[in-house]
DNA sequence: TTCTTATACATAATTTATTTATGTATAAGA
DNA sequence: TCTTATACATAAATAAATTATGTATAAGAA
């Protein structure tokens, strides 16, 4: 999705967020959220987004609802209560990461 | 290197970081003192490091002295020229990455 | 003395998340 | 009419890791 490739692994983590905070949304949607709330730093490729959006809710992780607005079909994903709680988990992850990034790189921060 | 995968892709930017801080370092070195660092948090695999210590090599960012002590082999590693500015970017790449991160899924940190 | 653990390198096979490249289809605007 | 935006989808290729081996020396425990 970007010139830097710290980002793999990271849109699951992005998609639980968004759906956490804007209870539905649909895949177009949160590509133009992502776009939008990094002022263009980040734009997830939908090769990408699809098939992360499919694995999430074959884990049983989102449930979809599908609807036709202006003639156009939308897939609108929400979380599931397991999905609430792995977006915590999620979210703990990322957090661990940046910690421990932080120990490693700069000496301000360090463990313990 | 661990359970959650957003450290895949960080691996060359720790790796950078260390050598740009203890000017020389051998592969066996870096797992242990990375460990250290992060208190056991994360673990660095031999099959990930070797071929990411070739790869810097080959790039021009590294160079080796291959060195017997104790009757066993260490090949040092340390930045080249090229390397150490390569070693700023990857830490400004990082630090980017946190932020875009932070407003993604933190309200606080909205960027502008 | 033998077995295990630590030190120190290496690589091949597999897995996984992505990018890149397509594809379909409708609507809007130039 | 042509391009851009909306909205989905998937297949092939790429890249970075994990997992599983392999070699070899040294130290320490049983």
């Amino acid at each position: 999705m970007k010139k830097s490739n710290l980002y793999k692994g990271s849109l699951t983590t992005i998609i639980l967020k968004l759906l956490n905070e804007n209870d539905k949304m649909y895949g177009y949607e949160i590509t133009q959220k992502v776009k939008e709330l990094t002022k263009g730093e980040l734009k997830i490729t939908e090769g990408a987004l699809y098939p992360s959006l499919h694995k999430l809710e074959s884990e049983g992780y989102l449930d979809v609802e599908v609807l036709k607005v202006d003639n156009r079909m939308r897939k609108y994903y929400k979380l599931t209560e397991t999905g609430t709680k792995e977006t915590a988990n999620k979210l703990n992850e990322l957090e661990q990461y940046i910690a421990t990034m932080r120990t490693l790189v700069n000496p301000k921060f360090r463990m313990g």
